[in-house]
Formats: C-alpha cells, sequence, structure tokens
RNA sequence: GGCGUUAUGGUGUAACAGGUUAACACGUCGCCCUCUCAAGGCGAAGAGUCCGGGUUCGAGCCCCGGUAACGCUACCA
C-alpha cells in the first residue's frame, strides 16, 4: 500500500515557509530533491507554506526564489512559473483546504474543537507539572451534535482536530530506515485547521502533495514524528500514500539541529559573506552521504579534491548510500572548499567575481554617500569603510565597553539587542525605533547604545552613520557580527 | 518525562553480499619551497569502529541488552 504506481512519473516537492531569511537546510534539501528528480526524469517543484500568519515575512518568499536561483536549483513548477497543478502558494488554496476539512467533518475522522488557546496551554502546563506527556485531553472528541451547534450558534471560535483511533498503531515505511511504528497512545489529535480558517502545516501538506500529484516526500528528520499523523490523513482521505524519505538534519558543531544562534544559516549571509552558489551546492551535496567513496573522485593522483557540480552530482548521487547520522554544518571545511573553487577561477572570473560581487557598483553606490563629507582624500575611503568589506571585525575592549558599564552588563544588554534585532525590519527609520526602545527599556542612553553597536560592527568608534551603514551592509551579515562578537566574548571569558 | 531516530579519528565520509596493519578529504603539527602570508609538495600524530554480551574460523558490518546524542512533544513549520 505504500507505493503510487510505479508507471507514475516521479513527483518531488519542497515546501518553504516564507518565516524568515532563506535558510541553508531548504538548500539541502532542496538539492537532494532536484537530485531525485533529476535522476528519474522527474518532476521538481516549489511550493510556498504560508499558512501561518503570524509569523509572516513579506519579503521571504522573493528572497528564497532569489537564494535558490543564486544556488542554481531550477523547479519546474511553482508560484513563479506556474504549473498545472497550482496554485502553489498554500494561501490562496484555503477554499480546497476548507473543502477538504468538510470531508473529514462529514467523515468522522476529524472533530471541532472549542477550547481556546488560553484553556489549553492551561492544560498543557498542569500535565507538565504533573510529569504527563501534554497532550490534547479530547474534551470535545465526541461532543453532541446539538452540542454543537450551539457552540457555533454563539459564534464560539473552533479549531478542527484530528481524530486519532484511541487504539492501535499506525506504521510507515521510511526508505532509509525501514517501517517505523507510532502507537496511537503518543500521537496527539493534531490541529489541522486553526481558528482563523487557516489550515496548519500537516493538513496543507498532505492535501497538496496528494493534489500535486507528489510521489516522494523527501523532507528533513524532524519531521519523522509527525509523519503517522500524515499517514492517517492520507487513510482518512482514502489516497494512496507518497514514499517518505526522512533526511538526516544538518547540525552545529555541538551536534544540536542547526542554528543561527550557533551558525549563520542564511543563505543571504553565505552569498553576501562571498561564497560561491557552485561551492555551496558542492559542500551541501557532501553532506549525509551519497556520493561515492565520500566524495573521493578517483585514485588518481591530485585528483581527490571533492569538486562536484550539478550535473556529477545528478550523474552520481545514490540515495541508497545516505549516511542517517546527523552531518556538522562545518564552516572551516565549506571555506576551504570555497577558497578550492576560488583558485580554480581564470583570473578575469575571478576579477568579475569581486567586481560584482563585493565591489558591485550597486554596494559602492550605497557606501559612498556615508563616507563622501567625512574623507578628504579618496584614499581615505579605505580608513573609513573597510568594515564593509571585511569578513569579520573584532573591537578591542576598551572601544566597546562604554565608560559606566561593567562587560557583565554589555554583554547582557548585546544579547537584548540581538533579539529585538532579529525580528526588527532592516530600514534606519525602524532600526532607530527598535534601538531606541531596547535602549530604553534597560536604561542604556541612545549614545552608550549606539556606541555599542558601532564597535561591534565596524571595529572601532568612528565610522560613517550608524544606522545607515546597518542598513547598507545588510541584516544577516550585521547579526552574524552581533553574534560572533558575543560568540568571541563568551569564548575569552570561560578558558 | 513520553515517543522516535541515530551512533566509524576533532569534522565530513569510505570499507564488495562479514575476510589482511580501518581508507580519503578538512582541520592540527612538522619539513620543503619562499622577501612575508597563502597556495603547492612531502611527512606525522590522531579512531580499533558508543559500551557489554553473543553468533562465526573470522564482525565496523549479523543478533540481544544497555548508554549517549539528537529530533518531536504548539491554533510553528
Amino acid at each position: 500500500m505504500t507505493d503510487q504506481s510505479t508507471a507514475a512519473p516521479i513527483r518531488v516537492r519542497i515546501a518553504p515557509s516564507p518565516t524568515g531569511d532563506p535558510h541553508v537546510g531548504t538548500a539541502y534539501i532542496g538539492l537532494l530533491n532536484l537530485i531525485y528528480a533529476r535522476q528519474r526524469q522527474g518532476q521538481f517543484i516549489l511550493r510556498i507554506e504560508d499558512t501561518d500568519r503570524t509569523r509572516f515575512v513579506a519579503t521571504s518568499e522573493q528572497e528564497i526564489f532569489d537564494s535558490l536561483h543564486w544556488l542554481g536549483l531550477k523547479w519546474d513548477e511553482g508560484p513563479d512559473v506556474g504549473g498545472p497543478f497550482g496554485p502553489y502558494r498554500q494561501s490562496e488554496r484555503t477554499a480546497i483546504y476548507r473543502e477538504h476539512i468538510e470531508i473529514l467533518l462529514a467523515n468522522g475522522t476529524a472533530y471541532r474543537s472549542f477550547e481556546t488557546a488560553e484553556e489549553l496551554e492551561a492544560m498543557r502546563k498542569s500535565q507538565l507539572a504533573a510529569k504527563l506527556p501534554p497532550r490534547y485531553n479530547g474534551a470535545h472528541r465526541e461532543l453532541s451534535q446539538a452540542q454543537i451547534d450551539a457552540y457555533i450558534a454563539e459564534g464560539r471560535p473552533f479549531v478542527v482536530r484530528l481524530k486519532v483511533p484511541a487504539e492501535g498503531e499506525t506504521s510507515f515505511r521510511d526508505e532509509l530506515r525501514g517501517e517505523i511504528k507510532f502507537s496511537h497512545n503518543n500521537v496527539d489529535d493534531q490541529v489541522l485547521m486553526k481558528s482563523d480558517g487557516f489550515p496548519t502545516y500537516h493538513l496543507a501538506n498532505v492535501v497538496d502533495d496528494h493534489l500535486m500529484r507528489i510521489t516522494d516526500v523527501i523532507r528533513a528528520e524532524e519531521w519523522i514524528s509527525s509523519t503517522p499523523k500524515h499517514v492517517l490523513l492520507y487513510k482518512a482521505f482514502g489516497w494512496d500514500l507518497p514514499r517518505f524519505w526522512h533526511m538526516p538534519l544538518l547540525r552545529n558543531l555541538d551536534k544540536s539541529k542547526i542554528s543561527k544562534r550557533k551558525n549563520p544559516v542564511s543563505l543571504i549571509y553565505y552569498r553576501q559573506a562571498g561564497f560561491l552558489p557552485g561551492s555551496m551546492l558542492n559542500f551541501l551535496g557532501l553532506m549525509g552521504g551519497g556520493m561515492p567513496a565520500g566524495g573521493k573522485v578517483n585514485e588518481e593522483k591530485n585528483s581527490q579534491v571533492e569538486i562536484f557540480d550539478l550535473p556529477k552530482m545528478i550523474e552520481q548521487f545514490d540515495f541508497a548510500k545516505i549516511s542517517l547520522g546527523g552531518p556538522v554544518f562545518d564552516l572551516v571545511k565549506l571555506k576551504w572548499l570555497n577558497g578550492e573553487y576560488l583558485r580554480a577561477l581564470t583570473p578575469k572570473a575571478f576579477f568579475d567575481q569581486l567586481r560584482n560581487n563585493l565591489f558591485s557598483d550597486d554596494y559602492l553606490r550605497a557606501i559612498a554617500p556615508l563616507v563622501q563629507t567625512r574623507i578628504e582624500t579618496l584614499s581615505q575611503f579605505g580608513d573609513l569603510a573597510d568594515f564593509f568589506f571585511r569578513d569579520d571585525v573584532t573591537p578591542p575592549q576598551d572601544q566597546f565597553l562604554p565608560k559606566k558599564r561593567t562587560l557583565e552588563e554589555t554583554l547582557a544588554f548585546t544579547a537584548e539587542l540581538l533579539t529585538v534585532l532579529e525580528t526588527s525590519d532592516w530600514t534606519t527609520e525602524a532600526l532607530d525605533t527598535t534601538l531606541r526602545a531596547a535602549g530604553a527599556a534597560k536604561e542604556w542612553s541612545v549614545k552608550e547604545n549606539f556606541m555599542l553597536l558601532r564597535a561591534i560592527l565596524t571595529g572601532r568608534t568612528t565610522s560613517p552613520p550608524l544606522l545607515e551603514s546597518l542598513v547598507v551592509f545588510g541584516k544577516s551579515r550585521s547579526l552574524d557580527r552581533v553574534r560572533r562578537f558575543l560568540d568571541t566574548q563568551k569564548k575569552q571569558r570561560k578558558p
């Protein structure tokens, strides 16, 4: 029952959410999906999962497109290129989800649940306090039609939940690991449709994958525990299951799931910091095995360098050879690989890279007005604007530490700044508001506040205007600089 | 806590369907080249394959039992 007709054309997809910077993990899973599709003359689809209105970021979708294109990952169907199974943006498919939720409500595999978010939160807390696994208590599983009608007439908001069978288990086949079983005791009655009428991931994902004729779901390992819910949904609709492939999770150096706190994860960062798309793709392809002999080309002398481009990966990548331990995303090795790519460039191509990226007209045009009034000879440009072109800066303590502050409170305040900056819009106006508010909240003067950030960003106490500099330097790289600063300070204090 | 997944040097990976001193790359260290730094060349250290049992003439590969790490445990994906 797991296999779709073998004659059906292979169709795979990635389904990123536009909730922030395009993630390196999206590129990783995207690459794997693309390789899988190309190896089998299949189709690769991009679907935007924008059902979470609270985390939605307007610019994010375009950034996902741009970053993926930068890497050379091309999709056959998607919101921007269209296709026969659209729309490819979930926010444009709400009518479809409503229709489908009606089917489940009608055949008794889902039910309305009228508790408020606060009630649920309270329930969760008390369960946790009692050391019980936090799960929905099923209070509204068997509401009578009369009660339901009454609640609805009252105008009480509700969510729709999956009615997981009380007994038994659900098992499915993971193509890389074999059979995986979950007892229904451990599968919660997942919310399928939120009270705002938007579907959750679980519903939208299953419905779309079926409607878009997806044959193989290739996604990250973190989804394994919710797969039984998805399987139950396919069954509830009476649909065939796709194949499931759960890929190992990219990790930080400490083996935890890769995160911006410990590692740059934004593709925008990597692009702006001057990594070449080819080396990034090559590196990603090496993560988790799959390539012959772990990336060793052959026994010939001098040809052991792990150089793979997309066509080569499509030719040689073997999904059966994927190793399941979570690979550490090792920035040191990525840099080495990128260096290899840089050195392999012709002098002309290398010059073009510099000219089109680090020293692009756009970048220089944005920086120029910030320094024009501050220099007397053109060569002083370098003295003042060097931080725009550097990988990192390290301000000495006497530069960043305000006179009246201890190192302790300064670092705490910096961490505070980091959190508010992460969610701030990246315009001078927004940054001004954000920073002033954060400073006021902790009783840091604007001067102390701005000076601190200036030192972190530029490595000195004299610089072009802070806000404008932040904007020009970009959000990803600016935040990375703050994180690295914090990290360096932490490491210096510990040992 | 519950459930699930995983486990080869510091890191990424190899090791045919169990068969010699566990291989390659990054990193580290040393030497050579050299005005410096890289790059490049040469070399070294570093794992006995998470631990404990078992099967076998023989186990990193098979079986059993532990442990640890990670993931999930939301009206987020």
